[in-house]
DNA sequence: ATCTTTAGCTATGTCCAATAGCTTTTAAGA
DNA sequence: TCTTAAAAGCTATTGGACATAGCTAAAGAT
């Protein structure tokens, strides 16, 4: 009975590894254990539950997101920054299409997520820091964000657009909108 | 054995009633069964499976939607035409939250939801009418409006958004802005 | 009144999540 | 080096969901 070595790390990546192959519904634990060459029971030695991995995933792919946000808004300020975060956003999302469904869409509500979400909200409140927008103009701004690339990553990332014809074209229109939204500098 | 008198369209509206009050996960055929007063295995008399069902709770849910903005945009053209479609998504989704969930994305990718997509999306088209866009900026045009509507509604209705504090508020400024994209008339 | 259709049923199989309880590896410490 | 305790694996089992097979009785048609 020679040890496989998980750690919750690595059942991790094992599931997503999964959700990539196969989709978000196809994450099941009789199909993690297999890929880790373990019985199923074996998990949850490292894992508490199917939920509990379900959000470990989800921080995992938020915590990506983030970190290739942060990256990406380094370096970069104004509506340079703004638009290479919000190409980013995308860019995660059609790169790995399946994870983004893992992603609470609620996670500053949610303990577990809390932590990731503020981290990637931050980024956003970073870039946009040149504004000096009041809290409440900040809120309706962050909030207008999040709907033009939500919106756009949920339908693209689920197939939900027609032809891929001009897609860029699209994003980059609403990236425009959104920075028309904003005070000259 | 008195029978029950069950329809396929009276399986969905047990399937509705139990989305709409314990969330789309809470749709199970046993769950359904025990709600119409009926022994599980009875349901496929009616329906062919689960995903039968969960389609044509779907295919409802957009009927109904299409029925509500057809019946805001009747009497209506231009910007208001426009604006009053875009406020009846946001109503249809925060009277119904859990339902909107069962609503696929990519309706007009699939053979079962494909007349229902194109129902809902004539609605648009005709609001747009006025407009008399070519052929591509109508597509660009489409797709933001949905990319707004429906990356609103799917936050709002997953309580993505934090506060519900001026959340009509950010919904005005959106259709705002998108209003704001289109030639004037 | 009879017959056919079909809407219901029970029984059963499969798959997944989850728990209980055992065994063996592994690493820490005497 | 030997002992021992923690923990990582296992098998067995339960419960819930989907699904099919095959039976029975209600309801409509002739």
């Amino acid at each position: 009975m020679p040890r496989a070595g998980l750690t919750p790390s690595r059942v991790v990546d094992a599931a997503i590894e999964l959700v990539d192959k196969h989709g978000l519904p196809a994450l099941t634990l009789a199909a993690v254990a297999e890929h880790c060459g373990v019985a199923a029971p074996s998990l949850y030695k490292h894992v508490s539950n199917i939920a509990d991995l379900r959000t470990l995933v989800g921080i995992r792919v938020m915590e990506e997101m983030t970190d290739s946000f942060t990256a990406t808004v380094l370096g970069r300020s104004g509506t340079d920054a703004i638009t290479s975060l919000m190409r980013a956003y995308r860019a995660y999302v059609t790169a790995h299409p399946a994870r983004y469904a893992a992603v609470p869409v609620n996670p500053l509500h949610q303990q577990e997520y809390a932590a990731s979400g503020r981290r990637m909200l931050g980024v956003m409140q970073a870039a946009l820091r040149p504004w000096q927008l009041d809290e409440n103009e900040l809120i309706h701004t962050i909030r207008a964000a999040r709907v033009i690339v939500h919106g756009f990553a949920s339908l693209e990332a689920a197939g939900g657009f027609g032809l891929p014809h001009d897609l860029d074209e699209t994003y980059e229109r609403l990236i425009r909108l959104f920075l028309a939204t904003l005070p000259p500098l």
